[in-house]
DNA sequence: ATGGTTGGGATCCAA
């Protein structure tokens, strides 16, 4: 039995329906999660993805900002959304899904981009970014006995040298900085959590998800990072099957910055 | 060192 989960950060779902239907109809994965969908629950526009067979869809919107959904051909059980930081923002939603005999918890997160200057003490948006990241240390892949976890999303942190387009060059730009990618990886390490992409395909290969709208041109310059994830409670690792990475979509009509992830398991 | 683009919704903020 297969089973594939992509992660899309969309820009604004409403604008980008197709785009989303072009994609869904060409590599059909069980579940999709979009971040930034920017629109209030009620304004999601539902039937187009129910046309797809997408019927089960869950969402955490918010007018204008953020926002995250999850799309599904297969039910969503007890789902929840968590208010990290206490702000009201729409970064999280969660639930739990079957495939075969296996019980899934899935998070889907949009974790602040934290702004321009990577100093708390002036910038408020990389404290809060900072403060987002340090209350998923607490997030654990193995929380409960019999369910596994995978985690998805636009982390908005590449952390690993090849995960950027020059390393030394982005050393002090926010996405990049030492004490996100300390807290990123201690994320991953207090959690219990596997790295599916970099597990798949290790460093060195550069790996990126997101080009840049202001580049003149993107893929000329090929400036990426890798800002979007796929992670898994270990005991699924063995199953990944492969991770696509559709670099592709950037260049599709009126396009996110961000292109979709893939993860395909083989149960 | 600087400025570059995009989207939402209001004439600027966030990314």
């Amino acid at each position: 039995m297969t089973f594939s989960i992509t992660t899309w950060n969309i820009n604004s779902v409403r604008l980008r329906m197709p785009i989303v239907e072009q994609f869904l109809v060409r590599h059909k994965p069980d579940i999709l999660c979009l971040q930034e969908i920017k629109c209030r629950e009620a304004e999601f526009p539902l039937q187009p993805l129910k046309d797809l067979g997408y019927r089960h869809i869950i969402i955490h919107g918010q007018k204008g900002y953020h926002g995250v959904a999850i799309a599904s051909k297969v039910p969503l059980l007890e789902d929840h959304r968590q208010d990290y930081c206490g702000v009201g923002d729409a970064r999280h939603i969660s639930a739990i899904f079957e495939r075969g005999s296996r019980r899934i918890r899935l998070h889907n997160f949009y974790v602040p981009a934290g702004g321009d200057e990577p100093d708390r003490s002036i910038n408020p948006k990389f404290g809060h970014k900072l403060d987002f990241v340090e209350e998923m240390k607490a997030l654990k892949a193995g929380a409960v006995p019999g369910i596994s976890s995978i985690l998805v999303g636009d982390l908005n942190i590449a952390p690993l040298e090849h995960d950027v387009w020059s390393h030394k060059q982005l050393l002090k730009i926010v996405s990049h900085t030492p004490v996100e990618t300390e807290g990123m990886k201690e994320v991953i390490r207090q959690g219990g959590w596997l790295d599916l992409m970099r597990h798949h395909t290790p460093e060195p290969t550069k790996i990126y998800t997101w080009w840049s709208y202001r580049a003149k041109d993107w893929e000329a310059a090929d400036k990426g990072r890798r800002l979007d994830h796929i992670w898994s409670s270990p005991d699924l690792g063995p199953f990944l099957d492969r991770i696509e990475v559709l670099k592709e979509a950037r260049g599709w009509n009126q396009p996110s910055d961000h292109v979709p992830v893939t993860a395909v398991f083989k149960f």
